[in-house]
DNA sequence: GTTGAGCGTT
């Protein structure tokens, strides 16, 4: 995928990796392979894309066989317009292990300290721990949240969907064309149904009285809905036909709600 | 169709 080697990387012995950020999504490893093979050896490059979509996440990495091929092209191709976007080129930091580069060179850490005790990581990789003091962070991306709008994304829906599926007729309407996306989401909602049963009312200390709509504006609208698609039963009889013989019982309502 | 800080695959 995107790489020479079709089975992983191919080798990263004594390769140089750089980090290319700030390329465009459309911008493909095939595209900067000869923009960076100018420069230098490169023996991979690397474009990491979402494995749901497989669009380009913005960034990619070029291998080159030479420290000094590695950092001419960093400083040559670093600013450089490509795809009509100013490109970042730098050393990796990091490498597909997790492992420590120096200056781009990969340090087998792991090969000869198994343990992992040492702080390895400089940075912070998840940031639900930091947002409280990231939050600012956030405010000024939006888009930064590729895997963290997915998660958002399925809990909102599988809460809703749960909700209507009580309240109204969910699957009764009609299929808006989901595909296979409906299968994924299902299966994440049920994943997350199993660990979390039921916690639509996040309230850990609440009041006895479980107030589930503060604002009281939840069944409103729905019973206004209904009313209005049939505000007078008996009166409103397009085909003639009474609402008695169709609804027996008045109180059907109540109970279907 | 969108996005824009960052660190990677068999």
């Amino acid at each position: 995928m995107s790489h020479f080697g079709r089975s992983g990387p191919p080798d990263i012995r004594d390769t140089y990796s750089l980090l290319v950020l700030n390329i465009t999504f459309r911008t493909t490893a095939d595209d900067l392979f000869p923009l960076f093979d100018k420069y230098g050896k490169v023996v991979d490059v690397f474009i990491p894309r979402d494995r749901r979509t497989g669009d380009s996440r913005g960034f990619a990495f070029v291998r080159y066989k030479y420290a000094d091929e590695a950092q001419k092209a960093v400083e040559k191709l670093d600013g450089r317009n490509v795809d009509g976007r100013e490109i970042m080129v730098q050393f990796a930091k990091y490498g597909p292990n997790a492992e420590r580069i120096h200056k781009g060179r990969i340090i087998e850490t792991s090969s000869k300290s198994k343990g992992r005790s040492r702080s390895r990581s400089p940075r912070p990789r998840h940031r639900d721990e930091y947002r409280d003091r990231d939050y600012r962070k956030r405010s000024r991306s939006r888009s930064r949240g590729r895997n963290d709008r997915d998660r958002y994304r399925g809990k909102e829906r599988d809460s809703r969907r749960r909700s209507r599926s009580r309240s109204a007729s969910p699957d009764h309407h009609k299929d808006r064309g989901r595909g296979r996306y409906d299968d994924e989401r299902r299966s994440r909602s049920r994943s997350y149904g199993s660990a979390s049963p039921a916690r639509r009312s996040p309230s850990p200390r609440g009041s006895p009285s479980p107030r589930r709509t503060p604002p009281s504006r939840e069944e409103s609208p729905v019973g206004r809905k209904r009313n209005e698609r049939s505000p007078t039963p008996k009166s409103v009889s397009p085909r003639g036909r009474p609402a008695d013989s169709r609804s027996p019982s008045p109180h059907n309502s109540d109970a279907d709600e």
